[in-house]
DNA sequence: GACTCACGC
DNA sequence: GCGTGAGTC
């Protein structure tokens, strides 16, 4: 137990706070050097990531203000038509942005049916329900298009603005340890959720631009956490079908859960398969399945129970997971990265529940996070030796480096072969690399 | 500061 | 599941 310090102790209370608190400190340092497994996570880890982190902070990446600049006002004049077309279906001037006022105007003035409640209990007007209503209704139409346009304008164009630097560039920041799962997280600007897809959403990829013969150099891993999940659990099947660089995962496990031939499987069984996988990684259940599907959860729970008797070992590693967690109180990594989770011992079920489903997350998407820190590392030692290529950003499975066109056949061979190699699993890791001269993909 | 909503992986 | 941020109240 740490003793605790304020501002009026005295110099003997100070002393002993040292004293004792030392002591504290000592025994934990201890523990963390007898874990091998941690200390070696953070030698071979996570100390080398925050210099390259430092310096991708400090490099920056450049932007078109007169894109910016442009795309804001055309936005403004459409977002005050929006306004006024949604004044003239409401019969009534009220604050767009205002959810509660929203409401209002929903459920009193116009009488529409209540679809979905907050989780405080209001009655709700997030994109589902306008979405339902709109098949109805034009007000919630406007309404959409509105909190499109937005959100767009003021986070990622009025909001970026500011926040362009004199060097023509925006500098993030990067937070080692600002996630319970070992992921990286981004602020001041986050330039981990620029906007992908939507039309409008690349146009702010667009803003994102390449130095004069300069070029980015673009590589995602293609279904990590799958793969990781696949290696984790040893499923044969889904082993198989990841080994094949060609076959497409989602329409496998359509064919697999529908019990159909795989040239059999229509779009819609794959979108519902796609989101059983989704689901599968953050450790879903059949009440978010069939929010996120919208059927009902009946329809959901024998999606899941008909998915985990075709991937029978997938659901023994999830169930070990979650019992493994409730004797340690954590789970870990495939390199041994920790993650406490206290909501495992709550009494309420609801709490628990969610415990039971950060279990099943965090070793997969930890696991996922340690690999692209083993890539990033091994990447960047490789361009120091690269002039003019540069690591610039993370996004979680993505990595964009910017390089000038001499060397560029040479990064794109580094990144693209250190990301696949950085952990050898029972599946192969891919990469789909692309080059650009900005973050958009207008295809 | 709580709440709602929405963007990313 | 994991984040950050804008905006309202």
């Amino acid at each position: 137990n740490m003793t605790t310090i304020d501002k009026k102790s005295s110099v003997d209370e100070i002393i002993l706070f040292f004293q004792s608190n030392f002591k504290f400190i000592n025994k934990k340092i201890e523990e963390f050097n007898k874990n091998t497994k941690l200390l070696q996570i953070y030698k071979d880890i996570d100390y080398p990531m925050l210099e390259i982190l430092s310096e991708m902070e400090i490099e920056g990446i450049t932007v078109s203000k007169s894109k910016m600049s442009k795309l804001s006002k055309k936005l403004a004049k459409q977002l005050v038509d929006l306004k006024s077309e949604a004044f003239l279906l409401s019969k009534k001037e009220f604050n767009l942005n205002s959810p509660k006022q929203l409401s209002e105007i929903f459920y009193n003035d116009l009488d529409y049916p209540i679809i979905k409640k907050t989780p405080k209990g209001a009655p709700s007007t997030d994109a589902s329900v306008l979405e339902e209503l709109s098949k109805d209704y034009e007000l919630p139409k406007i309404i959409l298009k509105y909190r499109e346009l937005e959100k767009i304008r003021s986070t990622y164009v009025d909001g970026l603005i500011p926040e362009v630097t004199d060097d023509g560039k925006i500098h993030t920041h990067f937070n080692l340890f600002g996630t319970a799962t070992g992921r990286l997280s981004s602020e001041k600007p986050n330039l981990q959720n620029i906007p992908n897809k939507t039309e409008l959403g690349q146009q702010i990829r667009d803003f994102f631009i390449s130095e004069p013969s300069k070029k980015f150099v673009i590589s995602d891993y293609s279904q990590i956490e799958l793969r990781v999940l696949a290696h984790l659990s040893k499923d044969s099947d889904m082993v198989s079908i990841l080994k094949d660089k060609d076959s497409d995962i989602h329409s496998e496990t359509a064919a697999r859960i529908f019990n159909t031939k795989l040239s059999d499987v229509s779009s819609d069984m794959r979108r519902k398969a796609k989101e059983v996988n989704f689901g599968l990684i953050y450790g879903m259940e059949a009440f978010g399945l069939s929010k996120s599907l919208n059927i009902s959860q009946k329809e959901a729970s024998e999606l899941i129970t008909s998915y985990f008797n075709q991937f029978p070992k997938i659901k023994g590693f999830l169930d070990g997971v979650v019992n493994q967690a409730e004797q340690d109180t954590y789970t870990t990594t495939l390199l041994g990265r920790k993650r406490y989770i206290r909501e495992l011992s709550s009494s309420n079920f609801q709490v628990k529940a969610a415990g039971k489903r950060i279990a099943m997350n965090a070793p997969i998407q930890g696991t996922a996070s340690d690999i692209m820190k083993i890539a990033m590392i091994r990447v960047s030692n490789k361009l120091s030796k690269v002039d003019g290529a540069n690591l610039l950003l993370q996004i979680h499975d993505e990595l964009i480096v910017e390089t000038d066109e001499f060397h560029l056949k040479k990064v794109k061979e580094i990144v693209t072969k250190e990301m696949e190699s950085a952990l050898t699993l029972d599946v192969p890791l891919f990469v789909n690399t692309k080059v650009s001269e900005s973050l958009a993909n207008f295809n």
